[in-house]
DNA sequence: ATTTCGATTTAGGTATACCTAACAATTAGG
DNA sequence: CCTAATTGTTAGGTATACCTAAATCGAAAT
């Protein structure tokens, strides 16, 4: 397998702390697929950088900033896995993918990602166009709204979200 | 910067390629920001994994599978970018994150979102959606056209894509 | 209290992409 | 044609994430 980035770490002790109280060497170890020394190695490298407190043989928790970092990279991960799951992908997929994609993100596009998956999750009513969109998957072939389409048209009777 | 892949440096053979006949080893490397010697190394790489042909002194060319392959991340980068454009990110931040994910994309959820784009750009007309969700970009205010997103009416007057 | 055993760290080694410095080949000018 | 400049390769070394095997810690059981 992909070799795991800092980041990666970081999530997982995030969850392993909230489940366990502290993230385990050996937790860590077989919920990334690397071997416990890798791990060892790696929280003296976040100790170092900061991100979290190391006592051996005990274990490891987040500091301040690397809950911040953390919470950043939940956040992240959930707008893009939303996002494929959006796109008519199941949900499992569509976690794999975002925890491949969500470390090549820049801060910038990922506002706007977010913004869409807002903007299509909470819309006041089930947009019609989503719809449109998974047929024209599922089928290849395209239909519209004249009415939604029209163009040039007045916007009129807008219902405030 | 970060660590380049041997898809990177295959895409940017490919471009060279087309421009110049061949792919100097000097090219490459003031493309892709590494030094010479780093390009040596790996274009004997790719020469044994069977992706490019290689001439030492004189340059590189893909092979028959290098260029598949080439093709391949070129339409994955151009779905990508043309979608993050969509989001609303100008043209060259767009490119640069398309260069960070598309090595990170599963096949499955690649196709979805090339259908999506396809659905965006080639709508029969101008979707009001879209400047509906950059109206909530822009300004956090979210607005609906009652007509397009009233829910459970029947499906009337449509066009064909 | 001592043994035993699971979990962890240490020690030492691999693979990969990268580098600089030194050397070699090609191309261009006189 | 031969030298000089440019371009490319070789040699040797770094950093990082990973591994296996061996040593060590700590807790639970006799």
């Amino acid at each position: 397998m992909r070799r795991k980035t800092v980041e990666e770490y970081i999530e997982t002790i995030w969850v392993l702390e909230m489940r366990d109280g502290c993230a385990h060497t050996g937790a860590i170890a077989s919920k990334m697929g690397v071997r416990p020394p890798s791990v060892t190695e790696m929280l003296r490298k976040l100790q170092k950088e900061g991100f979290v407190t190391y006592q051996p043989f005990i274990g490891a928790k987040l500091t301040r900033s690397g809950k911040t970092k953390a919470r950043e990279l939940m956040r992240k991960h959930r707008v893009i896995a939303d996002f494929i799951e959006f796109l008519g992908i199941g949900r499992e997929l569509a976690e794999a993918d975002a925890c491949e994609m969500e470390h090549h993100v820049s801060k910038r596009t990922m506002e706007r990602l977010e913004k869409f998956v807002t903007f299509v999750r909470d819309a006041p009513r089930d947009p019609r166009w989503i719809s449109h969109y998974h047929h024209y998957c599922d089928t290849g072939e395209r239909i519209g709204c004249a009415l939604c389409n029209e163009k040039g048209g007045e916007l009129e009777d807008w219902v405030e979200g």
